[in-house]
Order: C-alpha cells, then sequence, then structure tokens
DNA sequence: ATTAACATACAGGCTGCATGTATGCAACAC
DNA sequence: GTGTTGCATACATGCAGCCTGTATGTTAAT
C-alpha cells in the first residue's frame, strides 16, 4: 500500500484530536450547556468518534475539566501580562480586578468557569483548580495591606472569599453586555471601604449618623 | 376487598402525593445532587409512581423549580419574622444578613438555593424568583443609606448585586461548617466600608497613605 | 511486531409521552 | 335521603428514543 498521508507523529496525531474535541466540546457548551450537550453532538463536530473522546478523557466530566483548566491557564496568563501594581494599594487591587474583568469577557469564559464549571465539578473542585492556577494573588493584597495599618482584626481568608464572589458577580454580569463602568465603580466602592482603616469607618458612620 | 379505603378526598390525596414527591426530591437532591438522582428513585422513596410524578410536574426541572420555589418562601418567611431592624443602618444591615445566613443554615437550604437552584434553573430564573419571593430588600436598604449622605454617586444596583453575591457565598461557607463569626466579621467590614461616605473613605484612604 | 490511537458495537439506565385504570364527585331519579 | 350513573381527575403501566460508559475490533506509527 502506497501511503499518501501526511504521516503524522503519534504526538501530533493525538494533540490535534485533543485540540478538536476541546473546542467543540467549548463551542458547543457555551452555546447549549453542559447538560444538554451530548457527547454524540461534541465528536461530530469534532470530527471524530467518540471512541476518541473516551480514549482522551475518562468520562464527560473529564473532558469538561480539562475545557476548564486550559481556560483557567488562559486567564492566569493574560491576568499575569497586566501586571502593572498601581501606586496605592487601591489602586493595585482595582488593576487586578479590571484585568480579571478583561480576561472573563472572552466570549464563553464567564459562562465556563462560573456557571458550567462549577455545576458540573462542584464549587470545592473550581476553588482547588483556581488555588493551582491562579493563586491567591487576592488574598496576599490583603495581608500586604494588614501590614500598613488597615484590616485590624479581620479574617482575611473569608474576607478575601467575600470579595472575590464579588468579582466573580460583576465579571459574570459584564459578560452579559451590563454596563462595565457601573460596576467598577462598584467593584472601587467595595475595594475602598474595605481599605480604609477600622478607625476611621468608624468615625466616618458616626460622623454620618448612620 | 380485604382492605378498607381511606377514603380521602381529592384535594387531601393530590396535596399529599405532592408533598411526598417534594420532600423525596429534596432529600435525595441534597444528598446525591440533581443530576445524580434519577426520577425513578425520586418515586420509590415518595411510594408513587413516575405517572404521580409527570401529573403533577411537567418534566424534573418543574419539580426542582417548586422545590426551589418552596425554600424561598420558607426562607422568606423567616426573614420576615426576624424584622428587628437595628439602630444604625449598618447594624440594620447586619441583622438582615444574620437573618438570612440563619435561614439558610438549615440543613441543604444552601445546596438547593445556591448551587444546584442555580445549576439547573439558571441564574436568570433564580433571580427572578428572588424578586417574587424576597423582595429586592438590600437595595431598599442601598436607597435609604444614599438619602443620608453616603453612596454618592455609585450605582446601586450594581453594588447590590455584588454585596448580594458575598452574602450567598458567605451563607455557602457557614453552611458548610465554616467559622459563622469569622464571616459575620467580614461581612460586617464590607457593609461598615460602603456605608461610610466617598469623601470620609477617601480621607482614610489617603491618610493611611494607601 | 508491538503498542498506541482510534472506530465500532453493545448493554444498561433514564427521560418523556401515550395509553390504560381507578377513585372521588356531582347530579339526577326515586 | 339514597342509590346509581356519567365524568373528570389522579394516578399506573408500557414503550420509544437517547445518552453514557465499556468492551472489543481495527488501523497507523515506531
Amino acid at each position: 500500500m502506497q501511503h499518501e498521508k501526511p504521516s503524522r507523529t503519534q504526538a501530533e496525531r493525538r494533540a490535534e484530536t485533543r485540540r478538536a474535541l476541546l473546542s467543540a466540546a467549548r463551542t458547543l457548551i457555551v452555546e447549549k450547556g453542559y447538560a444538554e450537550t451530548g457527547t454524540p453532538e461534541i465528536v461530530k463536530q469534532a470530527g471524530v468518534t467518540r471512541g476518541a473522546l473516551y480514549h482522551h478523557f475518562s468520562d464527560k466530566a473529564d473532558l469538561m475539566r480539562a475545557l476548564v483548566r486550559q481556560e483557567a491557564e488562559e486567564i492566569a496568563a493574560e491576568i499575569n501580562t497586566d501586571t502593572n501594581t498601581g501606586q496605592t494599594p487601591l489602586e493595585a487591587f482595582m488593576a487586578g480586578a479590571k484585568a480579571y474583568f478583561s480576561a472573563m469577557s472572552i466570549p464563553g469564559r464567564a459562562k465556563i468557569m462560573l456557571l458550567e464549571g462549577p455545576a458540573v465539578l462542584g464549587v470545592s473542585e473550581m476553588a482547588a483548580l483556581d488555588r493551582e492556577t491562579g493563586g491567591a494573588t487576592l488574598l496576599e493584597g490583603l495581608r500586604h495591606a494588614e501590614k500598613h495599618g488597615a484590616l485590624e482584626s479581620v479574617p482575611l481568608e473569608p474576607l478575601a472569599e467575600l470579595l472575590s464572589s464579588s468579582f466573580d458577580r460583576a465579571a459574570l454580569a459584564i459578560a452579559n453586555g451590563e454596563d462595565r463602568g457601573a460596576y467598577e465603580q462598584a467593584t472601587r466602592k467595595l475595594l475602598a471601604g474595605v481599605l480604609s482603616s477600622r478607625s476611621e469607618i468608624s468615625a466616618a458612620v458616626e460622623k454620618n449618623n448612620l
């Protein structure tokens, strides 16, 4: 038999199939959601068979896991590029938030990372994956700010979680076409409040008779 | 006939079947998750057949919808009971947050309302349901605080959303056994910062050289 | 020739619907 | 009042289609 075929190496062949599967899965899951997307449809769009899918991934959820991981790594890479820390801690936090919003504005990304991902893999696995790729940038920032007088006797891990959830909500709203400036203003308000010292806040609250 | 018939009225019969279905679905979905719970298992635990399920609900998601609605109404009722508004706006917000945390501490409730519900019904439908039952209490509080000088030129709807997402995250953590006091402190920090006036915050931030 | 990369075939389960059955209920005659 | 008759509601059963995961077969690379 004469073989006119490209004669790809095994690694190339494998990588290309895997890439086609991830690409097809991403398109369909973004469009219709994970549960409504069947593996027959995915492999059809990828131009392979279900055999290839189950050769590369242990099950459908494992394919989703790989998709989420790929997306998380891209996000981390984009954010690390815009690592121009601002002058003050507040501006540094805002710069990080804006970079996060920008990264999450890639079409479909917010749906994958904030809706379908947690639903399929669970929040704990998503959190573990975030720790692997992104790291606890937000928490580190809070620890740093604590040394400079603000954040007296406030548990930092919970505070970081609450802020993180707000960032996620803002990113989701922005990705859904809401007014980006409004959510950035609200985010700034939250951060500015957190970064002011406790005594100053108390004074301000009392003075305004709140 | 061997056994005498209960001779329930139709309404009683219907209500009992519906209640058994909702109760069984709640138990199993809390334990194993929505996707992992099949309708055969639900009807088995409820002591009826799948015919009854599809007579009462249009499909499996509709059963979940009814479960979420029931839970939302219970939450609203519990929160309206603890309607002791605090002295200051900050204390009023904190009282509301604590009441929410308490209501969401009912076993399984956080999983239903914050994880499975949004995954199955989507965030938009969950938000609409919240608007029906709970109302926009948080947003109203912010509007009221705005009149008293704080919150100058900050978009309130986005800010309310961000705070709401933080409350949800805190409720989820508390329901998962995390330290409740720590999350309440973090919540208070967030709220205190938001409720202080913008100029005071700016002054505080500058003074602390943040 | 051996192994990795895929394709094909199959079994089990689940969902939703279509059809069948029984139970309560209302009206009417008596 | 009471029996019975017709009917709608509440539910049970059976079936078709789809999907997932696995087991087995085939092809291509080394």
